[in-house]
DNA sequence: TTGACTCAGTTCGGATTCAAGACTTAGTTA
DNA sequence: TAACTAAGTCTTGAATCCGAACTGAGTCAA
């Protein structure tokens, strides 16, 4: 398997992986959840050849992941917001965001705080269960095939 | 900025996707929470060249990701398995593979239900406060930096 | 005891991709 | 007229990827 096949498999993982499996496709990611939207923010920000944002930017926009909106006429310019689509991936940015800080983060702790608006509390990222509520870790699930 | 400077940065998004932000390595995590734990049986499943699987797990290795464990002995054959660092990369996945199914799956829909053994349900992974409870989406989240 | 087979790698080398820096375009400000 | 800004594109050497072949340590069948 090549990668550019990983798209067409018939799993929900090599399709997202086609899409958001690369460093700095990420990296952008997550300052765009941070609220950058400018294609010289992301320059600034990261360091990395204009070439690669180019590049990334435009695969997310073709993925449907980002749109690409006009902010000013004379000269046109363009600034790109995550779509629907890419707002879902929220739960992507804050599983890596979380075990980044639990597994990986040095002696400082980590770095960013996150406070749910709702309830006021800084709080951890969770993944639960759908119908019951309840925490779910690798133990408590069962896959399986779904009949076709 | 390089992707080898990844590490340094002072971001858990940035020190994780060092570790996972590669499209293979997320392919064999897969495998691993599915149960595969031999080289072959990787080999067979992503038919990909031995050398991308053999570095992939060394470094997983190296990461502390995986244990590398012997299970027989004449000749030593050894197998692959996710670590308690490893597994806490479990939400990471089901995150993935839960916008894969909802912006990504064909019209035969996802390839892979998922039971939560403890309530019995078929369920899709919710992201959730851990402070309230509730369900969280992207504009519910305030980030700050944390003082130092 | 020769040959085929298994599992788990390593090595080699050509093709692909990466990424820094220079260049482009279109308009603005000094 | 020159410098500046934002958003790219182009060029080119370097790094990485990855398929194919090879290695090694043992097993099994004839």
């Amino acid at each position: 398997m090549k990668w550019t096949d990983l798209p067409d498999e018939d799993c929900s993982v090599a399709r997202s992986v086609a899409v958001i499996g690369d460093r700095w496709t990420l990296m952008i990611l997550r300052d765009l959840f941070l609220g950058v939207r400018r294609f010289e923010a992301f320059e600034r920000r990261l360091g990395i050849s204009r070439s690669i944002i180019a590049d990334r930017l435009k695969k997310l926009v073709d993925e449907g992941v980002l749109r690409r909106d006009a902010y000013q006429e004379n000269p046109v310019r363009h600034e790109y917001r995550l779509t629907n689509k890419g707002l879902a991936l929220h739960p992507v940015m804050m599983a890596i965001v979380h075990w980044g800080d639990v597994h990986r983060a040095g002696a400082a702790g980590a770095p960013l705080i996150h406070r749910h608006k709702a309830c006021g509390c800084d709080f951890a990222p969770v993944m639960s269960c759908s119908e019951c509520g309840d925490r779910i870790t690798a133990r408590d699930v069962e896959v399986r095939a779904r009949p076709r």
